[in-house]
DNA sequence: ACCTATGTTCGACAATCGTCAAACAAGCTC
DNA sequence: GAGCTTGTTTGACGATTGTCGAACATAGGT
């Protein structure tokens, strides 16, 4: 199955950064960081589950989120204490960013 | 000539990571975070003038950089201070960021 | 007036991206 | 095992992106 999750020491700054530049993909994260775990199919933004899937995968191979594989589940949470560690402050920069623009 | 330079209340936080997102980009964000002002002309990185100018473009429609006419050269410069207060620690977490993998 | 220097704009091109429906894989339950 | 649930993978598509050379614009210098 493989699940692919890089170091982040591995994974260049501009991918990290691009990983977040999408509205999908930003929101997905702002979910993640109320905390905890969450299985894939929660996460509901007006898009099909394939595309939910890839935003995940992008996600994952970006180094910004870790996955647990449960049964036909997967559950999904944000690798912020790395993320703090290696970028501090971008997290919360983005997260408690001005009040999302439309 | 209109240089536009848009408030940073309303760019989307997309738009600004998505402007970072990008390595010749985030070379120039490095080289102007020396600092003053640059001249489009200094910024050395392997690609040709077209090129430049549109990432340079891209900069400040994101509200990245602000850009003052002297003649036939243009000088830019980060626009700081306005992005660390609404994005306190977003600069300074993607320039200071881990030894720039090649 | 010419020529040069500095940048921008205009196509054009290949590559990447976000999106979806459909097919697939794997586990759970009856 | 049949069927359902959860999620991924596979094409396909239109849109966007990064890149370039060539043409254009504008300001100085001689």
């Amino acid at each position: 199955m493989e699940l692919h999750e890089p170091e982040l020491r591995d994974v260049p700054v501009t991918a990290v950064l691009a990983a977040l530049a999408d509205d999908v993909r930003l929101q997905i994260v702002q979910a993640l960081a109320e905390g905890g775990e969450h299985a894939c199919g929660t996460f509901e933004f007006g898009v099909s589950k394939a595309t939910r899937s890839h935003h995940l995968k992008v996600l994952r191979e970006a180094g910004l989120t870790r996955t647990r594989v449960a049964g036909t589940s997967r559950f999904v949470r944000l690798r912020r204490e790395e993320l703090d560690r290696h970028y501090p402050g971008l997290l919360d920069a983005v997260l408690t960013g001005p009040a999302r623009p439309a």
